[in-house]
DNA sequence: AATGAATGAGCGTTCATTCAT
DNA sequence: CATGAATGAACGCTCATTCAT
């Protein structure tokens, strides 16, 4: 018979089982980076993992499974970064939180994409984009309102759409010299500098 | 092709052709927006047109052609907004050009899109999306440059950046109140008004 | 309504509709010379005839229809150098003989092809095919026996591959130098001198 | 494709695959013979191997691929039976060559007749079959040179049409009483007698 | 007498998932 | 724990034929 599933969490993994799960997932990410999770095959994942399709589905109920265990680190990073942006104890400069941004969308550009799209049904994976979206939001917002700065809902959004869609030019058009030094002087001067 | 095909423009079509040919682009054009290009099934599309697959391929190549179709009508419309945008003639105000640019994407954003995901081979769609990018971006850094205002690239980048996402919240998610005045306001503190 | 098909025959065809009928038959016979008949594309045919479907289904019942109408002239053509090749008045040479008969293939190369490769259903067409084969021949067997050669039917039937595959080379392959003399002189040797 | 093709040689199959392999190859031999190359459908060899559409891609990249298998070891065969024919130590009689033309031809005629017909466009499967044509052409030649006989381009085409449509009509029409002894001795005659 | 338009069954191919070992 | 093998529904596209004018 077959290997019942079980999810990873409640898996009792031995030191390999654990290695095969990371090749798994790591390898999810590359592919899901490099093809975009729609056009990204099983089998590009399972070959990047040197392993095997009945392998991968002893770790994943099935590709959008994947994607879910990875929407949720992608949340945790970018709660965490939203926490870290209001936390006095940080003091992050607009620059250092750009490059932050930048950092988690280089990792997992590639699930922030699937969210936008709107193509995923998986309400979890939904839920863990909603949730990321809504807490960068709302540390923004905090911060433009600590400098004084208009931070109502629009500009925020106009404030993420810009943050979001600067990190994709860049990771996918890495010729045109968008970094985030320079994307954070137009933050700054946008919309911290406008009082 | 039982039919020798040839490109809508070049057919003589008369008064039935030219309907069922309108139908099926209005189709695509919608099931493209709802699911998304690659999503989309050509089966949608003449179900939508109420017609049937042979018809469609009458009208078509493939797929790929009647987005390439799309694009075409796309780039134009970009490039008139281009136009109007540096024409002192029409002194377009931010909000003007916001609107114009706000209603390119609600016929278009499926196309605009795919030209983003960069998962499009045809060449001369692309070429179109290169077009349509290069111009806007030309015209909104001689705005800027006129108004006194930064224009380097990556200024430009993020004006477009905003402007894109923007236009992608606004008419992918309709409950969260995206308009083109306060895209407009935005833009005009941020980017015009910061001298 | 659409208008009852009638065949030729029966047709009280105009001036016009004769010229048609006989431009859509040389159409079909180049079309299926050049491509054979299952690669022939009806659409093929009615482009080459500069005409439409739907005038080729006015005149044909189909696609096959016009193989049974191109394989009774071939057939035709076949009897007719059957009754010469035994017809003293005629006094055929072997070459002239193979002349004939390669040059009917030309004509007609696609119907011959079609026969042999079996995959056509209809009746009368294949029994077209028969019908010519058959009289050939009888037609070389009586030749051959005239001539005092052997003539049992597994020699008949060599002969007619000979010539038969040799036409087929010689019209497929013009490159490789196969004409109707140089053929004839291995018939008259091989198969004539063979005393 | 899901699981990376790779061509069957370079793969490392288990029993099982090989035997899966082997019903598939042999299947698409039956199927191209019963129905010619082109009127096969993917279906009647996947019916007919007892398999799915899924494992007979599995096996090969397209319908074409396996003509070119098959094309292989058609090409292979003639070309040891060229080689046997000018091989002192066989010393093998024409009705000894004739019979092994016929069984190669039994075995691989749906491919002999695919390249004959010229509607096949891989460039692989054409070199096999131009090499097969090439081989066996000049082991004749030999043969005739070396029994004093005519061996002339002509000629040896002829000689080989003859061969290749008698080993055709044999295969294809059961009942009119080819063998290779009557054959052997038509060629004999008249290509190997004729001094 | 003629035509442009429409049809839909059927093709070759893909790929997420399941099975057997 | 891992794998190679198998599956089949679904896709994009073709083309002989019929329809409406």
């Amino acid at each position: 018979m077959t290997e019942a599933y079980k999810s990873p969490e409640e898996r009792d993994l031995r030191a390999q089982g654990r290695r095969t799960l990371r090749r798994l997932t790591a390898a999810a990410a590359t592919v899901f980076a490099d093809r975009g999770y729609h056009a990204a095959r099983v089998d590009d994942i399972v070959r990047a993992a040197r392993t095997s399709h009945g392998t991968f589905y002893l770790y994943f109920q099935s590709k959008e499974d994947v994607l879910r265990e990875l929407a949720g680190e992608c949340a945790a990073e970018y709660g965490q970064l939203a926490a870290d942006l209001t936390d006095p104890a940080q003091a992050l400069t607009v620059t250092e939180g750009v490059e932050r941004f930048f950092g988690v969308y280089d990792r997992h550009g590639a699930v922030i994409r699937a969210w936008m799209e709107r193509h995923v049904t998986d309400r979890e994976t939904n839920r863990h984009g909603r949730d990321a979206f809504m807490q960068i939001a709302a540390a923004l917002g905090d911060r433009l309102r600590d400098a004084g700065a208009p931070h109502d809902p629009v500009t925020i959004g106009a404030l993420m759409a810009l943050l979001e869609r600067s990190a994709y030019y860049r990771a996918s058009r890495p010729g045109i010299g968008i970094d985030a030094g320079s994307v954070a002087a137009v933050v700054e001067r946008g919309f911290f500098g406008a009082a």
